[in-house]
DNA sequence: ATCGCACTCCCCATTTTCGGGGAGGTGCGT
DNA sequence: ACGCACCTCCCCGAAAATGGGGAGTGCGAT
């Protein structure tokens, strides 16, 4: 296993960080930090279902095209796991069960990939969640040492790059130039709570003419197809809390 | 104003962070990296919409309670500028205009708070919202001074206040009881995406009717009362990603 | 090998939602 | 004082979703 270096080396690039300008600078740090931490693999990627991507890291280029192909975003236990807990979290502490996961494990270490990893989930406004990833390949007792050494170092890093990142693509987030009224919020936060429109309406003593209204109103300005539409996009952006 | 001292005095604190059983245990962290920082308050707390409250900090009680019975939290720029935005954010690059807002900052001042401001914005899984701010009163350039030296201090003071506040608050992070089939799970995937049910029948390549079927125990697995809640309650749970 | 579970297909009738339209009142900021 | 965004109410027909029922295939586990 490569040298871990501490944190004062990594100063540098949380310095370039904060004026990064472009994703290929982005990625420049990456593979720098790479080798300044003397692991494998260093990853920050948006988790973004709809295709959508954004990311920048060292893993080959073929296993990045590969896991968009196979929609590995689906099964990617590290996905699952980031995506339910707050703190950072060490792959052996996922759930690796299950035949097409094994199967994505599989191919993953075919496209050279460490069998450790750590990823740090970061969630910004708008419902967005992005990853920061360091793989590598070592003995057990190895990476624990150095998880557990660096572990806020890689926090200040996925904070650092996400930051980097939204500056980068402000088009991900003004999304909502029309920000929904009180009375939309709430009625979508009822039907989300498994109201129907006679009942929410009721809940919120209108007639249901008049919350249906709002139903509209607020699928138009969150540009969805129908209201569980609406509600899920709401819901994503972080704008109803259910 | 007070001593602004350097991360080195934060170490104690950060180390009983990470081992905190109780709120009380929270809140005198808070009292005690007030004194270490020099800053007249420091406060961390959840962000909901729904009237449940979780924080500890040193602003006066009287001060709380007013803002929860005013309902200040759909009016506190903070709260609406934190909630947009990723980065932390000095209160003064908030928009304070609009005769509510002037009125709450009024009322905020009189409860013996400072004019300077700076929160750290949180999120944590399932929607999790949170705050962490220091609040003093001092001229703009000593805040600035300040806020510059210790921000990196101050997110990673962020962090771990909400890491543990989610240790002691378990019961926001519910459990997954009967898991959904992989079909079940496409199905409700698509739906959050805002495919009728024809549409997804179709891309699943499946019969209506068999999407139905898959509809219809998801519903049932998760308790919902209808499609809309079951693609909420998926959503919440973290189970599908849209 | 048997059991359970996931997957697939089909029927019925009833309830709910959708997608347009129009119309009047209030309160806030410029 | 004006506009603008919000809130409230109402009409209609067409489309979609719901809530039951039954029935056959495969796969993995006990």
């Amino acid at each position: 296993m490569g040298q871990f270096i501490r944190g004062a080396s990594a100063e540098n690039a949380l310095a370039r960080l904060e004026s990064v300008e472009t994703l290929a600078d982005l990625q420049s740090i990456t593979e720098a930090l790479r080798d300044q931490y003397g692991v494998d693999h260093m990853v920050y990627h948006w988790v973004n279902s709809d295709g959508e991507q954004f990311g920048c890291g060292t893993y080959p280029q073929a296993w990045v095209t590969r896991y968009l192909d196979q929609g590995y975003l689906r099964i990617d236990p590290v996905i699952k796991g980031c995506y339910q807990r707050f703190h950072p979290v060490d792959w052996k502490r996922l759930d690796w069960s299950g035949k097409a996961v094994r199967m994505f494990l599989q191919d993953a270490r075919a496209h050279g990939l460490g069998h450790q990893g750590y990823s740090v989930p970061i969630r910004g406004p708008n419902g967005q969640f992005a990853l920061f990833t360091v793989n590598h390949s070592c003995t057990d007792a190895e990476w624990e040492t150095f998880s557990q050494m660096h572990r806020r170092d890689l926090i200040m890093l996925a904070h650092d790059f996400n930051h980097a990142a939204l500056r980068l693509e402000p088009g991900r987030t003004p999304r909502e130039a029309t920000p929904l009224s009180p009375r939309e919020l709430e009625a979508l936060t009822l039907l989300a709570l498994g109201y129907n429109r006679a009942q929410a309406a009721n809940a919120l003593s209108i007639s249901e003419h008049t919350l249906r209204v709002y139903i509209e109103s607020a699928r138009h300005k969150l540009g969805a197809q129908n209201t569980t539409h609406a509600v899920a996009r709401a819901m994503q952006r972080g704008i109803i809390v259910v």
